[in-house]
DNA sequence: TAATCTGTATATATCTATATACACAGTATA
DNA sequence: TATACTGTGTATATAGATATATACAGATTA
């Protein structure tokens, strides 16, 4: 199984950080439900291009936060996933990512009316990048 | 002179990177003009309650990219900064900022409408956190 | 029971942040 | 007009976090 992770070489964040908050949004977001099998971390390594023991550190983290459970020799699993957690991570996340957006906007002289426009123009391209052809967003086998 | 500039001991950013993040848009949003002595580093690191050595990195990174010019024992001062350049960097950091908002707002199920709604939010709350009651938004001396 | 999946542990290199000691430039003042 | 003082940036050495390679151990299956 793919996971749609993408990973910016660029960015300061570290790669476990971007990895941890991709995957525990597909959890907490309903896109990869209780019982489903995560990838080995020697597939996903090498899905991602980077180092075992990167991938091991996030399904240890994800782990201790109770997402996902993992036995040697057998493989990784979504564990079970209270609705109300769901939800609160959910609202927390998404609103602090946009207040971050705010911020920088802020700090470069943006207004709210050109911050409405950057975000109807992000939404355009993301649509764009993502259905380029009027392809499905499933995750790949 | 006391800095506008919020670091988030939380986040997995580093330090220098958001010190420099923001410095850079303080200059290149125009907040921060030509010949503008800015504090120094040992100032700077009490402010942000950070080693002088961070600071000093971050200082040294912006002379290289042509933002600031420093002198050994005078202090750092707010190089020249051409119209375009500023424009071109403006931009593409916001529709960043605001693209890394959707990837999130997607990546948690969150449509188009709710990220409109979200945003207003965002907006309003940083309104109220910067003008609590009527006070300026200027640089403190 | 050998092969080959799975996760785990140890040792090492690089990056991030720090303390501490150093060198240059302006200013006060004897 | 020396020169000591206090401000500025600079360089060296060290601790901790991040990413890696390599070797190990449990579980399944041919």
């Amino acid at each position: 199984m793919l996971l749609p992770i993408q990973l910016s070489t660029a960015s300061p964040e570290p790669m476990y950080h971007q990895i941890e908050v991709q995957l525990r949004g597909l959890i907490l977001g309903g896109k990869l439900t209780e019982g489903t099998p995560l990838p080995s971390i020697r597939e996903l390594a090498l899905d991602l291009s980077c180092s075992v023991i990167t991938i091991r550190r996030v399904y240890q983290d994800l782990e201790n936060e109770g997402l996902i459970r993992t036995r040697q020799g057998t493989g990784t699993f979504v564990a079970r996933v209270e609705t109300e957690q769901r939800e609160r991570n959910r609202l927390e996340t998404v609103a602090r990512a946009f207040g971050e957006a705010v911020e920088t906007a802020v700090r470069y002289d943006c207004g709210p009316e050109e911050m409405r426009r950057l975000l109807e123009e992000a939404i355009v391209r993301r649509e764009q990048r993502e259905h380029p052809k009027g392809k499905g967003d499933q995750i790949h086998e």
